[in-house]
DNA sequence: TTACTATATAACGATATAGTAGAATACTGT
DNA sequence: ACAGTATTCTACTATATCGTTATATAGTAA
């Protein structure tokens, strides 16, 4: 009983900090630059404009994450997605933004026309 | 050019925060005891052994997030998950750590049976 | 070896936020 | 009005982490 609730606990606090790896715009940013393809730091550094050694850190944490994979290749370092549920997990967040946005709109254009109901 | 870059940061921040609100094993454990039901602090409180003035500021975030509703009712103040996104997204989490625990444990069986063929 | 490049690491300041104790607010019943 | 209860709000401490500068490491080329 106690067990099972610090089963649960650590199961949550896993989860959390699954959640916590993307809750970094520059993370997010470097995932998503990164897509489907491979790219060495430099080139990260380039397309996001971030600074080298954060660049160097963010990736560091989404490598012990398991988040990507990691290949040497002379001087460069070549990074590449390995958890392609990311992608997944930032689509349900666009797509729930979208929905909310939308439904704001929509709001805001009925309270437009209860307002002024011959303005277009 | 720059415009989208900046649209594009900023949607970025806000799925980042939006990540950053379930990055915190307290407001998880908070949002599962809810499930799909109603809930009001106190009741919160004693299901998820927290402390009543941190249950109290994790709803007022989730609150204000729009994560969740608030409906007042004499001296108690209820509660509901108003954003079902939240389960899905966890779901997708769960998923992910499952099958990476499974592969692991495949590896570490597959190297036991390395080390020592005849033992089961 | 020496010079150069790409990446990682260390150390630091600044900021954010979790948790907590106690005060303040809102409602109920007498 | 008064007492009691449920909830929120207000500091406050402790901790974590982002971004940055400077330095260290590893590989390449001369």
């Amino acid at each position: 009983m106690k067990k099972r609730k610090d089963l649960n606990d650590a199961a949550l606090e896993m989860i959390a900090n699954r959640f916590k790896l993307l809750s970094e715009p520059t993370r997010l940013k470097i995932l998503h630059t990164l897509g489907d393809r491979e790219m060495n730091v430099s080139e990260l550094v380039a397309a996001t404009g971030a600074n080298q050694a954060n660049v160097s850190k963010h990736l560091g944490i989404l490598y012990d994450a398991g988040v990507v994979t990691r290949r040497k290749d002379g001087l460069t370092v070549n990074y590449r997605v390995a958890d392609e549920t990311i992608f997944e997990l930032c689509d349900v967040v666009c797509s729930r933004l979208k929905t909310h946005f939308d439904l704001r709109r929509l709001s805001l254009n009925q309270l437009l026309q209860d307002i002024d109901p011959a303005a277009e």
